[in-house]
DNA sequence: CGTACATTTGATAATCTTCAATTGAAGTGG
DNA sequence: CCACTTCAATTGAAGATTATCAAATGTACG
């Protein structure tokens, strides 16, 4: 709980404030959580399907993703976390892991103990609202990208995509000056989080990159014409729930 | 509050006790909630995207869905709701909906005030864990339809989809006697369930069918070879996190 | 500079959608 | 009881989208 320990802290009562307001009593309960930090390498496992975790796990660095697979080894990404999210805190009522938490990046985490989670929202119901409303949230992100994975075609699901992760990064502050983002996940990943073949993404890219509306090179992605992808690809960040 | 709202809250405590073990007064805390019933033909909303509801919605009798369309008009169903279930839990914490409720059967409702499942997640915080775990399965529903719709063929995501409704309806006590259950939707509500084209749904279930797998007459499906279906399109229950 | 990995390209095949028409079932009014 | 309408389900045919297979090119890194 030294200095560097309430930094990642800050990460936390950040991403909650996007959704939630916070009292300076509240975030100070939430910066004096513990934190055990660690690191994993891209493409290694979190947490498993099947575990049944007794901590949470807070994004510091990088980028990861649940997933789910097929009994012949299909791969779908159901959601990607960055900085500040806690993708497993479904585990704090959900006691068996029902999908696996991997690394698409390189990733540095903090883990906070269920016991500690627990008694801040007994003893903090306004803070037990703000992580309930975090798991709903997520839960509406599900269902946009249902919809995409259902009704929308590869094109318009991948510029979706790309305008959700502009609005959540942004509500972070994790934009850079010129409004790209850092994107250090491979076409295959992309393929998986948007059920649909490598060569298709490639493809679908390409497409976007020839009508001017992208670019992603180095692992930095640049949306070039934000009106124009979010009007093509029917995007209305509302199902974010962000409050401004 | 009379004798016949009693019975309603049954319904739910039911429910809830699916997934999570409550006392004796936790259950009568449940059934002393008020409730205003009301009812809904086939095809019409009963919570609009974008409503402010101030109430939530159990579903008492019938059949309903969450759905959202993209601007094109193409639907996409997110959930299948069932009596017990309370479809638009979230938005007690999420003001603004970001999908719609509708009536897939004709439907009766009842409604419970926002306030008063407030007031009982704050005095009740083992009931506020029941109705958080409640919303916590609906996401894991969710992931498990996402790799349906990302990643199986349209027969294993069809019979995916009938050994869950199976394992639900048998988790509130609504199998017929011969394991069949009342499907009473159209082809056309299951193909926005499913994302894929109504022609496909009839020619997916008559290979269903054709299969020995299931039948479906007069709005009543029944498996008749649970272990061959389940074991054809991947079925393992544990994501609906039901405890025995 | 070689190896591993990521991306792109081409060609072909499978899956799924769309369009259009037909059949079936259920209800309505004369 | 019978036309008539409406809605749901089925069938056929054609076409679009997306997947799969295989090979080539590009890129990063020890």
């Amino acid at each position: 709980m030294n200095q560097h320990v309430i930094h990642l802290m800050r990460l936390l009562v950040k991403k909650l404030e996007a959704a939630s307001e916070l009292s300076q009593s509240e975030e100070h309960t939430i910066e004096a959580l513990p934190a055990l930090q660690r690191s994993w390498p891209a493409g290694h496992d979190i947490v498993r399907e099947g575990d049944q975790p007794d901590k949470c796990v807070l994004i510091v660095k990088g980028w990861a993703c649940r997933y789910k697979t097929t009994a012949q080894g299909k791969r779908q990404i159901v959601s990607l976390h960055l900085p500040g999210d806690i993708p497993d805190l479904q585990s704090l009522f959900l006691p068996s892991m029902d999908h696996t938490l991997g690394a698409l990046s390189g990733v540095e985490v903090a883990f906070i103990p269920h016991e500690r989670l627990r008694a801040v929202s007994v003893s903090h119901p306004r803070l037990a609202r703000a992580l309930w409303r975090d798991t709903l949230i997520d839960a509406s992100i599900y269902r946009e990208w249902m919809l995409g994975l259902g009704r929308r075609n590869a094109v318009d699901q991948m510029g979706h995509l790309f305008c959700e992760l502009h609005s959540r990064l942004d509500a972070v502050g994790m934009l850079n000056a010129d409004h790209s983002f850092d994107l250090p996940i491979t076409q295959a990943d992309l393929s998986d989080a948007l059920g649909m073949s490598l060569v298709h993404v490639s493809r679908s890219l390409q497409e976007l990159r020839r009508t001017g509306l992208i670019s992603w090179t180095n692992g930095r992605l640049q949306i070039l014409d934000r009106p124009a992808l979010a009007e093509q690809s029917d995007y209305n960040p509302a199902y974010l729930h962000l409050h401004h």
